[in-house]
DNA sequence: AAACGTAAGACGTCTGACGTTTGATGTCCA
DNA sequence: TGGACATCAAACGTCAGACGTCTTACGTTT
């Protein structure tokens, strides 16, 4: 047999992984302060270079945020935030409606067939927020609902890393179009459409529910559309 | 009005840019060594810790790849392939097809009204090479013509950030699959099913194509499932 | 010609020092 | 008492030098 040479990966790849480990972990949720540099080398038994290798190497990714003469914090648990932010700055928002309009369908689809009832009476606890807050005229109120619907859709697609990327790529677009939504012409936001979804879902039709979501993206791409002419 | 406090980025964080931009523009091709750490210190003007940790977190994305006593070397154009093999880790080969199942069907409607001829009759010269692999037994070429037809779509799609998204989804995946496909049990890669996706495209039929594509997705699918079994 | 040994080049890590920025603390004066 | 100011400690940013280890290429030897 063929002896395998010793492949030791760079010490500073290790820390790397150990750091998102405690963020994956739940140990340094988001917002957290990690330790200082001098306490990571201790308890890392690392030099200083070879500990901010690995801090920036994360910060890059979008998923440590480093505050020069405060600290450094997490920022994000999900990796690809930042090369989506990057990607979005060199790509315009139709690009990424039409992706998020794939991912946004393709969840639904799979919603239809494996989201259980709990899931299913969570997303309708979700419109009902919606159209309160429509009713009351809360924006606010009513933008976190419909994101917790759409991430909600994205989660009871049974597949996590569908569910990650649509948030990476839905997140951004989101705060993105937060101008478009606040133009006084913008009066729509049909709440029809999502609730023809949940009910697609509710009868475990994937085509139908494809369809449906993927129609609701179709008319955000038009306000933008118009909001942008 | 209030003055904006003079908000320097980090130096290393310039040298990302620098370094990212060559490799941009192109300057630096994928497979070139890139000047080794003195040389480039003196070009940008900056100590070699800071240097390093510009490299580290290229190559933590999937940018660069460090060959330790050898060179570092221009790994990919594009930041997501790090990120996107990390997470393939964690997530079965199920669920990376599930998503690239949504891409290649919106790939392929979008590619259904937007392609134009040029790029239509590539993509049946990529399914003539593929045919004749197949008949020629030669199983590298066939590969080699299949993604190139795969990535053609996505090309066709006039949507930069969803062939991109694509290609570092599809790739890691690809390489992944690789066994199922030298499996003896494995005789299909009925090429029909990409002909069928062809003529969709050349009537311009975008719920067709995006159904055919679907349809080859799923086939892959289940051919995974059954070497798997 | 093939195998070996050697040396140069390149990245990996450590140590130490100093600069800059930030946030908090304490002080002074109105 | 309360606010404005000065001060200080903590934390990150950068630089410099040194040594270790690995890879590759080259030259020597057999």
């Amino acid at each position: 047999m063929t002896l395998e040479p010793v492949r030791r990966p760079a010490l500073s790849d290790e820390v790397i992984d150990r750091i998102r480990a405690r963020i994956a972990s739940g140990e340094w949720p988001v917002g957290t302060r990690i330790p200082p540099e001098p306490e990571l080398m201790r308890q890392l038994g690392v030099a200083r270079g070879t500990l901010r290798e690995a801090v920036r190497a994360l910060a890059h990714t979008g998923l440590l945020e480093v505050r020069r003469g405060d600290g450094t914090y997490v920022h994000a648990t999900s990796e690809l935030s930042g090369a989506v932010s990057r990607l979005y700055g060199g790509s315009g928002l139709g690009q990424l409606l039409e992706v998020r309009e794939a991912l946004d369908a393709q969840a639904a689809r799979l919603a239809a067939v494996r989201a259980d009832d709990a899931a299913l009476d969570a997303l309708a606890a979700c419109l009902e927020r919606r159209a309160a807050a429509w009713r009351a005229g809360d924006f606010e109120a009513w933008v976190a609902a419909d994101w917790d619907f759409h991430a909600g859709v994205a989660d009871a697609s049974g597949n996590p890393l569908l569910a990650e990327l649509y948030r990476d790529l839905a997140g951004p677009l989101r705060s993105a179009m937060a101008g478009t939504w606040s133009t006084p012409g913008f009066q729509g936001a049909d709440p029809v459409g999502h609730e023809t979804l949940l009910a697609a879902l509710r009868e475990r039709d994937p085509a139908e529910a494809g369809r449906q979501a993927g129609a609701n993206v179709a008319d955000t791409r038009e306000w933008d559309a118009r909001g942008r002419a």
